[in-house]
DNA sequence: CCTAGACGATCGAACGATCGGTCGGCTAGG
DNA sequence: CCTAGCCGACCGATCGTTCGATCGTCTAGG
């Protein structure tokens, strides 16, 4: 993470610009202005504009990885597993909307070889719910006909948070946490009522990935 | 719809480009190539870029509001609404996953009076979704703490269709909306396992508003 | 039947503005 | 004196859009 004030200015206007008007609607010059620096030293703290992109995806993912493994490992049973991760995953993307708004949009703005990377690292985490589904199915706790299309739904339900909830609304956080999870665990669930993950733990790994009080 | 021949290839391109790139990140002259025409001749068919993208924007919206509202009237059952809404959504959402992407994508590249008129005729669709979860809250058939979520969230996994799946690939359309409204109905449901809806129906409504066989 | 003129479609060339990015030099603190 | 931070001025390229002219096609009047 940046540690330079004026990098961390150029770090947070750059996520709040792209989120905003998307990485080709900004300009370096509304950037830079936004940053509080002229053009050309915007140029002292990124390589250019597209790799200022990429770092900010890779990062986001790189947090987001983190914390759900720290919250996977050693936890054997799939619905506990699952929960975990939907219950990050909300909150990740309720608490850094901005991020993870331009992670999901803006792949398509990088060139290959640094679009790659992105990939890779997105995969990987989309490899820990995949793994967890599939252990689930295994042990009959889950009914999916398709994994895959299990998956790919649940993630893109969660990730849509960062689309529309405000931190300023009616609706709490851990409320929305708590019912994302219900609603996951329960259109995948084989049998009764499944529990709520536990929730100190997630809160902990919040605290400790994004610094932030949940 | 659009009856001459260069304005449909005026209308596909703009739709395959801005889905693909963005609308900030195609050009007049790029989108003139893609249709074959030269970036003059582009403005007898368009009145500007943004009134192109907001146009798309619109028919698709309109589209997608007459089918369900097609679907739906004289529907008295919400689970059954429900569970159309959810087929026609997804289904839309895969056979015209393009259009489908820029609605989703690209509200922020408008001017707020072309915005305006865009967004109006989104929330009238979702009007339709969140007066469906009411009548089945209200009727103790859904259990969501907050109907407000829910629709969010169902809205968000259906619409992420478009976002990811392929026609080419191994999963059947037929099988993705059952999945999805099995989904959707098992997390929103107090009680047993709900019916599939009429898919008969939604099969024909699908034929008449996008003209593709399911 | 011929022709004048209106018409929609098309395009080459160019407009001013803005794009992402570079360069050389200024300033201030060690 | 060195270096990190900063910036005014500028680069060639591309942006969205407009203009005037040229096509072929159709129609009305003689």
């Amino acid at each position: 993470m940046a540690v330079n004030p004026t990098q961390t200015r150029v770090r947070n206007a750059a996520i709040r610009l792209f989120a905003k008007k998307g990485f080709h609607g900004v300009g370096i010059r509304e950037l830079a202005q936004a940053a509080k620096v002229s053009p050309a030293s915007l140029y002292h703290y990124i390589g250019s504009k597209e790799e200022l992109l990429a770092d900010i995806m890779w990062e986001s993912l790189e947090r987001l990885l983190s914390a759900a493994m720290l919250a996977t490992t050693d936890v054997a049973d799939p619905q506990e597993k699952l929960g975990r991760l939907v219950t990050l995953h909300v909150i990740a993307h309720a608490v850094q909307a901005k991020e993870t708004a331009v992670v999901d949009n803006e792949l398509r703005s990088l060139a290959p070889k640094l679009r790659r990377r992105v990939i890779d690292k997105r995969d990987a985490y989309e490899q820990l719910w995949a793994e967890t589904i599939e252990q689930g199915s295994e042990a009959g706790l889950f009914r999916p006909d398709h994994d895959g299309i299990a998956r790919r739904a649940l993630l893109e339900m969660c990730s849509g948070v960062a689309r529309w909830y405000s931190p300023k609304g009616e609706i709490k956080l851990d409320r929305l946490a708590s019912q994302f999870t219900d609603i996951a665990l329960r259109s995948l669930s084989t049998g009764d009522a499944p529990p709520q993950p536990d929730m100190d733990r997630c809160r902990t790994i919040v605290k400790y990935t994004w610094g932030t009080r949940v």
